[in-house]
DNA sequence: GCAGTCATACGATAAGTGTCGTACTACGGT
DNA sequence: ACCGTAGTACGACACTTATCGTATGACTGC
């Protein structure tokens, strides 16, 4: 399906990115996107920031190739939403749309996260 | 070490189950072990029913071997406890664990799961 | 004690995943 | 027009996973 340049790539922009239609989000791919600590570190990153971050403002221990390929798991997953800015890629929660299909299941996740952080940071 | 007769097994019963302590469950890890349909399925089914069920009780289209590795999964992350009940086994959430740990988070879960189902199932 | 049932163990296999390095593309500024 | 920066693509690699089938072990009941 990457062949196909009419529908999913934006109008006249060369770089553009696919994300599922919210109707197309499932739970397991979901949970399966945030069941990575390296992910769970970029969600927990994205939350924290609630506007978008740049890739490179978050620090991870993984080359930038690693990097790349997290950040598309969780796109494609439909964890978050990425759009180009310039040079750069912006990257944003997609919390609407998350929050609609499994309400507080996002806000559950990150609270856990928080917590287990708090508990593992500080023993 | 499957060959060890003397640690993993009870010190009487024949047959007894390992399952991480408390403060060993991982979020990243429970949330993989969600992460699977199968598993979601058979999370829904033990919480639909409170008690616990037999491995036989839930319904799934593969296999026995694979039925009792996805099973294995779910203890050895902490999810589910199992216990030797006669022949057969018993499987419950670990609901008290897991809300201490990561409160609401398998209630957001299930809800979430319980609301995919009912939009997949009757479309 | 023997047979039946429930579940495990083990080996095999095919597919998926996280990681990397290198080569490449796109954009912005000089 | 060129260079630097940000990110992608691709191939490689080791590791994990989901699945199966068959053989084995544990318990119940006859």
């Amino acid at each position: 399906m990457p062949t196909d340049t009419t529908s999913a790539r934006a109008p006249s922009g060369p770089r553009s990115l696919e994300h599922p239609d919210r109707a197309d989000i499932r739970l397991a791919e979901v949970l399966h996107a945030l069941a990575d600590p390296m992910r769970l570190r970029i969600v927990r990153a994205l939350a924290a920031a609630e506007g978008e971050l740049n890739c490179a403002d978050i620090e991870l221990p993984v080359s930038k190739s690693t990097c790349t390929h997290h950040f598309r798991v969780l796109r494609e997953h439909g964890v978050i939403r990425q759009l180009y800015r310039g040079t750069a890629k912006m990257n944003g929660l997609r919390r609407e749309d998350l929050e609609e299909l499994f309400p507080g299941l996002i806000d559950g996740v990150l609270r856990a996260a928080d917590l287990q952080a708090g508990r593992l940071g500080e023993e």
